[in-house]
DNA sequence: GTCCGTGTGGAAACCCTTTTCCACAACTCG
DNA sequence: CGAGTTGTGGAAAAGGGTTTCCACACGGAC
C-alpha cells in the first residue's frame, strides 16, 4: 500500500460529488457513443469545473496503450536545419494532439542507441530520426516494436521524406557553368555525412556532364560550420585559380564570403559563390546567397504526416520534395575584373 | 475488458519465465535494498533479455506519480536563440534521466493555454516557459500544481533565469558613446515585447549618462527579424545623419548591414553597427558583428537545474546571468571617411 | 527446545482510467 | 399481457508496474 503524496483529484472524487459512478464521468468526458441524460451530463460537468479536475493522461494511455507521443532524434536542434523540421514536425503532431519529445544525439551511436530505448520505455507512439545514421543494433531495437520515419536520410526498411541532393548540386552547379564558371571548386561537408557526398557527386556529375574535367583538389571536405566553410575556402584558393565556390551549406558559405573579403576578391565579380539550404541569414548577408532552398520546414510535415499513415497502418510510400534555385547577388559571370571589392551598380550580373 | 492488440511482453511473462514472482523481477530491474539472491538475480536478467522485455514507464510513472518529463513552452524553436536555450535545457534533463516536450505557442495565449493544459493532462513534473507571456488563466491553472521556472522572463511569483538587458545594452552603447559617436539610432524590437523594451530603456539610459539628448525618431520599433532591421535602418537613416546602430538582435543587424550597403555607406567607417546576442552568424558576416553576447545555451542549462531545484522543494532564487559586449569588425570611430568599402589593415579599430 | 534475527521471496493493494457487460426501468408492439 | 427495444447507469476487470506486508527457512543464542 502507498499512501498519497499530494491530494490528487481523481475521477472517483468528480463522481462521488456529482453522485454517479466514474464510468459516467468519463463517458461524458469523452466522446462515447454510450448515451448520459443531459441533466447528468451538467452535474458531472459541474463537478469537474468545482473540484478543478485534470484527466490523468497516463492512466488513459496505459489501458489504451498509445500515448499520443512522437519522439524525435535530431544530431543537434541549434542547427538551424534541424529546427526548422522540427517546426514543421511539431506543427502536424500538435494538428493531432500528439505531443513531441526531443532528443539530441550529437550523431553519438551510443546516446541515440540510450535514447531509443527510453523513448520504447515511454511506449512512444512513433519515432522520427533526422540526420544521423542507424546501427544494425537501433533497427533490432525497433523492428516490429514502433513506426519509424527518416527525415532527409533514407535507411532501409524504414519510409523517408528526403530531397534529392544529387540532383540539387548538379543544377546548383549547372547554373555556375552556364555563367560560364569552368573552374569550380566544391566545399564538401564532412566526407562521413551521406548528404555531404551525394552534393559532391551533384557537383561532379554537371562537370561531366559539361565536358569540364574536374581539377584534383578542387573537392575540399570540411566541416558543415562557418569555419569549416572559411578553412575549405582559403584551401580551395590555394590550390590555383578559381572562379567559383559550391558550398555544402549556407553556413559554409558564410564562412567562405569571409575568407574572400580577407583574401580581397570581390563576391560576384572575381568569385562566385552558391550555398546551401536558403537558411533566412542567406537572404540578409551581404552580397545576398545564391543558394538552393531545401523544403526543411515542409520535410518535417510530411515526415510526420507519413508517421500518422505508417501508425494507422495504411500503405505510405518515400516522399521526395523539390528544391528549388535561388539566384540572388553572389553568383555572376567570371572574370569581370578589374571591379575591385564589389561597388555595387545596377549593372552587375546576376541580380535582380 | 478489453482483448490485447499485441502481445507485448510485461513483467509477469518475465518472473513466469524466470520462476519468480513479478515483486522479484521488480527488485532485481530498479534499485531496491530488499536483498534478491545471486542465482535468482541472473535468471531473471536472463529471462529479461530472452524475451526482450522492455519495462513499461507509464506504468511506473503512474504509480510513483511523477513521470521524468518536462513541458517547454517557446514562441518559436526555428528562432536560433530559443533553439540554443532548448539545447541547454535539453542536455541538463537527459543528464538527470528527463524527457522534454516541446510546445511552440507563436505568442499565441490560446494556444499556450491548450499547451499547458496538455501538459498537465500528461502530469509532466516541471515546467519551463521562455518568452511569451503569462495570462492571469495560466497562473491559475499552474499554481501549486506543477513546478515552473521562467527563462529570459521574470514573471511574477515564478522563479526565472534571466539576463540583464538594460545593463547589456548600456553598456553596448557606452561602447558607440566612447568610439566618439552620439548620434545613434535604436533599432528597436517590438514594442510588445519587454526584451526590446528593456534594450531601448538601457539605450536611453548610456544617453543619458553621457549628457546625449536623445533626439526625437532616434528610436525605431520594428520586428526582431531581418527584415524588420532592414526596415527599422531605412527609417533610421532618413530622419537624419546618424553614425552608429544599435540593434535589439543579430537578425537586424544583419538587416542593418544590408540597408547600409544598398545606402552606400561603409561599415564601420561611415556607420557602426551593434548588434544583440552574438548568434553564431555574427562572427561569420562581412564585416564581423559587435555584438552583445546573451548566453542562451547557458540559461537553458541554469533554467533546467533551476527547475530541479524547486521541484525537489529546494530553496531556490533567481538567476541573472551575465553578459558580454564583443568588439568585432563592425564598430569605429566615427567620420574616418575616404576608406570606401573597408579595405581591412591591421590598423583598424575595435578589432582583435 | 524455544526464541529471535536475517535473508529471500510471494501476495496483494494501489496508481487512475476506460470499457465491457449487466441491470433495470419505461415503453412499444403484437 | 408478455416480449422485445431503448435509454441510462453501475460494477468490475483490465492495463503494467512498485511497494508494503507477510511468510518461511535457517542459523545462532540461551
Amino acid at each position: 500500500m502507498i499512501r498519497a503524496r499530494s491530494p490528487a483529484v481523481t475521477i472517483w472524487d468528480v463522481a462521488r460529488r456529482a453522485g454517479v459512478s466514474p464510468a459516467t464521468v468519463s463517458r461524458v468526458l469523452n466522446p462515447s457513443d454510450h448515451p448520459v441524460r443531459e441533466s447528468t451530463r451538467r452535474r458531472v460537468l459541474r463537478a469537474v469545473a468545482e473540484l478543478g479536475y485534470t484527466p490523468n493522461h497516463l492512466a488513459r494511455s496505459l489501458l489504451r496503450r498509445e500515448t499520443a507521443v512522437v519522439g524525435l532524434l535530431v544530431p543537434d536542434v541549434s542547427n538551424p536545419y534541424y529546427a526548422a523540421i522540427l517546426r514543421g514536425i511539431e506543427d502536424v503532431a500538435h494538428q493531432h494532439g500528439l505531443a513531441v519529445m526531443l532528443c539530441n544525439t550529437d550523431r553519438d551511436p551510443q546516446k541515440q542507441r540510450r535514447y531509443l530505448q527510453t523513448l520504447l520505455e515511454r511506449r512512444v507512439d512513433g519515432v522520427l530520426v533526422a540526420g544521423g545514421t542507424f546501427t544494425r543494433q537501433d533497427h533490432r531495437l525497433m523492428d516490429r516494436k514502433v513506426p519509424a520515419v527518416a527525415v532527409g536520410r533514407h535507411p532501409a526498411r524504414i519510409p523517408s521524406v528526403r530531397v534529392d541532393n544529387v540532383d540539387a548540386a548538379r543544377r546548383a552547379c549547372r547554373h555556375l557553368l552556364e555563367l560560364g564558371h569552368s573552374r569550380i571548386a566544391c566545399l564538401a561537408g564532412p566526407e562521413a555525412s551521406a548528404t555531404a557526398r551525394d552534393r559532391a557527386q551533384g557537383y561532379r556529375l554537371a562537370l561531366e556532364e559539361a565536358g569540364v574535367r574536374p581539377r584534383e583538389g578542387w573537392v575540399v571536405w570540411s566541416e558543415f560550420t562557418a569555419q569549416g566553410g572559411y578553412r575549405a575556402a582559403q584551401e580551395a584558393l590555394s590550390r590555383g585559380r578559381v572562379t567559383a565556390l559550391l558550398a555544402s551549406n549556407d553556413q559554409m558559405a558564410l564562412g567562405a564570403l569571409r575568407a574572400l573579403a580577407e583574401a580581397g576578391l570581390a563576391v560576384p565579380e572575381q568569385v562566385s559563390v552558391v550555398g546551401f539550404d536558403d537558411t533566412p541569414v542567406a537572404a540578409s548577408t551581404v552580397p545576398a546567397l545564391t543558394t538552393v532552398a531545401i523544403p526543411a520546414y515542409e520535410m518535417g510535415r510530411h515526415a510526420m504526416e507519413l508517421l500518422l499513415k505508417v501508425r494507422a497502418g495504411e500503405r505510405a510510400g518515400d516522399v521526395v520534395l523539390p528544391t528549388e534555385l535561388r539566384v540572388r547577388e553572389s553568383t555572376g559571370p567570371p572574370g569581370v575584373v578589374g571591379w575591385r571589392n564589389g561597388q555595387s551598380t545596377g549593372a552587375k550580373p546576376g541580380r535582380r
